[in-house]
DNA sequence: CGCACGGTTGACACGACTCAATTGCTGTGG
DNA sequence: CCACAGCAATTGAGTCGTGTCAACCGTGCG
């Protein structure tokens, strides 16, 4: 199971979003890789690098961000089973940062593997565009953030995206998560200066809806957190919106939030 | 040509960003299509949607929005030439509204059409991603302008790309160009208020960098307003970055633009 | 003619930024 | 085991950018 790791997380990631046939499965478990460790704060793709491969997130968390490093914009979050640099495949020019947030694990996956199995595969080719067209919804609902939401409802919804998404590749237990950003790192992803950063946590905490201690965030109040960002989970089109259901853990939450989250009529 | 004007306008926008070959061009040139034409701040597609076609536009300017109309986010603007809802070939469900700012005529082409030609053509199927891609980068523009930059910087920025975007397909002349926004429109895009986009406006009027009237921007002063936006023409990925010196139309201000917007070394 | 919409103005409140200093934590080397 | 470095988190004070409200003007269209 150890070489079939990348594999599983990737098939996974595309079943979610795409039907694939035992074909496309076999073909994707002939995928070649190299895996890759990082520690945090590094830069994995600066701007205009020409990769020859794809990193195919294994463990942790990566982020887009504007310029070098620290401070720069953050534009996309990335959990395990993303691949955030697939679009090199079609368009290797880099035109900002791929950076780690804590310590990483990749598999470096070549184009070339890419390339030909979408050739090959109608379903596989499929899968990738809506990977892409999965993207573009989360900066469009980053925008909405960052250009309609004050600073708290930002952070609120940043952190129940963050946790849906994390659910729906089991890497949430319970009701905590380790926290892909440090404050600073936040603060970058929202807009916001660091010390404001800093002053919406404490808010947060002290309206007992969510904890964030030493890189763990622990939600204590789901329905307020999501009635604050008034987070809508539709945008991210992963299995379980309909089954929503069995992501959360405890049922009198789910059964509150689908009480208390609007779906489209 | 009239009836070749909708083929037209997009083959031109392919062969932009991407090698289109005799064959392709044939292809496309068998585009089906029918007219619409729509009036100012309609909305063409909502929320929920399922399109069995496409709008390639051919006058006038479209946006995705958040929510139905009128002061939801605006999350990306389209120029003559584009294909805002071209993601819904292969995800037809639809997540925001599309709509007019401003009179606008469409070319709706069949999801069938672009399907075929998709994969009876690898360059046009390439072609497409990479419509997909640069989309993708002007939302993560989008993200920047609204996370990184104060209010001024943003319009102006908005502005630049606006203007580049129109000298691409040859809309703008000289140093004018027509607005896609009302100013609350303009508010809706840059993420504040309509009274402070007003002041905005005033503020770049006063420094003598463009007079915006009646729905027509008039930039007096491109060195200025590139060195205020901080503008990189760079992520647009345009012909004529390189030759870039056709585009502005007074040599004066390419050459000292050039000498101004710093090129990644 | 009058309504409606887009643009303009002023006063005021508040959210967010900056600067600067302090605390707490974690890991590393003496 | 402790001391220290370095980074992350925290705090307070003062400033400034933006939002809100409410009213007013101008113009094009029915």
């Amino acid at each position: 199971m150890q070489t079939g790791f990348a594999y599983t997380r990737f098939a996974a990631r595309l079943a979610n979003i795409s039907q694939l046939s035992d074909a496309d499965l076999e073909l994707l478990a002939r995928m070649p890789f190299r895996i890759d460790h990082f520690a945090s704060h590094e830069t994995i793709l600066r701007k205009g690098d020409q990769p020859d491969h794809c990193c195919l997130l294994l463990q942790g968390y990566l982020c887009w961000r504007e310029a070098g490093c620290e401070g720069g914009q953050i534009t996309s979050l990335y959990v395990v089973g993303d691949m955030p640099d697939l679009y090199t495949v079609d368009s290797p020019q880099v035109a900002a940062s791929l950076s780690t947030l804590g310590p990483v694990v990749v598999a470096s996956v070549p184009h070339l593997f890419l390339r030909e199995t979408a050739s090959l595969s109608s379903g596989l080719s499929r899968a990738f565009s809506r990977l892409a067209i999965a993207d573009a919804a989360l900066l469009r609902n980053w925008i909405i953030n960052l250009g309609s939401r004050d600073s708290l409802t930002r952070v609120a919804h940043l952190v129940c995206e963050t946790a849906w998404r994390l659910r729906a590749v089991g890497h949430a237990r319970d009701d905590q998560f380790p926290s892909p950003f440090t404050q600073s790192d936040l603060a970058a992803a929202c807009g916001i200066s660091a010390v404001h950063a800093n002053r919406i946590i404490q808010e947060l905490r002290r309206r007992r809806l969510l904890n964030w201690r030493s890189r763990m965030v622990t939600v204590t109040d789901w329905e307020g957190l999501i009635q604050l960002a008034r987070f809508d989970p539709d945008y991210l089109r992963l299995p379980g919106l309909n089954g929503a259901a069995h992501v959360l853990s405890s049922p009198h939450a789910t059964a509150e939030r689908t009480a208390h989250v609007r779906m489209p009529p």
